[in-house]
DNA sequence: CAGTGGTCTAGACCACACT
DNA sequence: GTGTGGTCTAGACCACTGC
């Protein structure tokens, strides 16, 4: 199965897919990068932790070395590995990474956002309820199925920044607390890792800009005619499972969205 | 300077930096990948042409195939060429981009960008004027230097949607007309890398919540109370020089702004 | 069929980190 | 020094394209 290179020929297309471009070829590199994912996912390695080198991979696989490194560079092109010279490659986390917040774009107009420091935060409510039709369909549930809900406030340098309702699904994150929340000393996403062995990987998200209303004008400091950018994150882990649902109103009066394009 | 892969050594760090941690080491494959950019630079290949094969290139820069291939592969991963399997690599362009729409992260809320076709666009004003300290600011240029600078909207199933003005450096974009920007038949910034062989390779944006003023609410058929996107974008061409200052107002009463994180 | 990019291998050597 | 990832090479073969 493994290092026999299988040809197309091996799997001749069974259905003949509707004349789709069937993908009926996978590089072994491919494959090797597929049994790397299953161990992360299975937890084999944790996040923080390094995984076995390189020669050590390619024995195992029984493939060559160039192989693995093949599988890992794509892998830590996606931000699941990363990879030191002279020390090995580490599973990576949301907690000890240079930048603070991974999947949060918003910063200060004016200087870089490792001046301003960690932001403030302060727990609304965290609170067990049952998923609408809606966040049900965001995080492929069941309408009815047990959530969590957290809504927060977010702070920087004293000013109210960010609004944001967060969803988990109940299953994964039963005896999360708003105390965890509060006292988990980096990113909330660091804290689901360690506390609840949930590892984000990526997100989408979707911006408008919106108006607030009068409860969410009076928790951010601002009157009801300041528009407000609303943010809505998917974000998924590993073969692209949702985990977790957030909606989140950003202040754009000291701060902007920023984002690179490609 | 080619072949001899240079080694650390061989440029024994003469100043001693003030403790910086110094590059001092610049593999081979990069050495190549600056010198494809070069050539791509001086329009050596135009885009949507087939640049040299990997052998070819192996040849001319007397180094193996797989040196060629890693440089190419890091040019593919910025979105510099494209490579096609048993055809060649090709030089990337704006015009024939399966994507319409690069730079365009606008979608229709519901179903996807490629059912409303493209935008139409109605062109407000196109004139020469002289660079604010703002704009020039933005684009590394002088107070009062000359500009081109467009207005225009587009409109999505005729719904007007973004409202737009884009300042591009008069020295470069001289004879730039209305007709122009109106009447070819794609992206504009296909239009501008055939017209005036510029190429945009990557962009910046900045992305805040804003209330129109009379006129731009005017302009995109809304009330002065509905709140819109502002997105800001800088484009750059090959060695990050700034090309292009746009700024926008995005409806999001019937599209969203859709990124995606790593 | 020839030519292109894509995969895979095996081996050598370099740069970096730790001990 | 030893072990790690990073670079570079040379050669073989595979998959896709178009003549």
């Amino acid at each position: 199965m493994l290092p026999s290179s299988l040809s197309a020929t091996d799997f001749p297309d069974p259905l003949p897919s509707a004349g789709l471009p069937v993908p009926a070829f996978s590089p072994l590199y491919q494959q090797i990068k597929g049994l790397i994912l299953q161990s992360l996912q299975a937890g084999e390695w944790k996040p923080g932790e390094s995984i076995p080198s390189e020669m050590e991979l390619a024995a195992r696989f029984k493939v060559s070395q160039g192989t693995v490194r093949k599988a890992i560079d794509e892998l830590a092109a996606e931000n699941l590995v990363t990879r030191r010279q002279g020390k090995g490659t580490f599973v990576s986390t949301h907690a000890e990474q240079h930048v603070q917040y991974r999947f949060l774009k918003l910063m200060p107009d004016s200087g870089d956002a490792s001046v301003e420091g960690p932001a403030e935060r302060f727990i609304i409510d965290c609170k067990r309820v049952r998923a609408s039709a809606e966040v049900a369909r965001a995080l492929g549930l069941r309408t009815g199925d047990p959530m969590m809900q957290v809504r927060r406030i977010l702070s920087f340098s004293g000013i109210p920044t960010i609004l944001e309702d967060i969803w988990l699904p109940g299953q994964a994150f039963k005896g999360l607390t708003a105390a965890q929340m509060t006292n988990y000393p980096g990113p909330t996403y660091a804290m689901l890792e360690l506390d609840f062995g949930v590892r984000m990987v990526r997100a989408e998200e979707k911006i408008r800009a919106v108006l607030p209303d009068g409860e969410q004008a009076e928790r951010l400091h601002v009157s009801p005619a300041t528009p407000l950018l609303s943010v809505e994150r998917i974000a998924y882990t590993y073969n692209d499972v949702p985990m977790e649902l957030r909606r989140g109103l950003y202040r754009t009066d000291t701060h902007h969205y920023h984002n690179e394009l490609n």
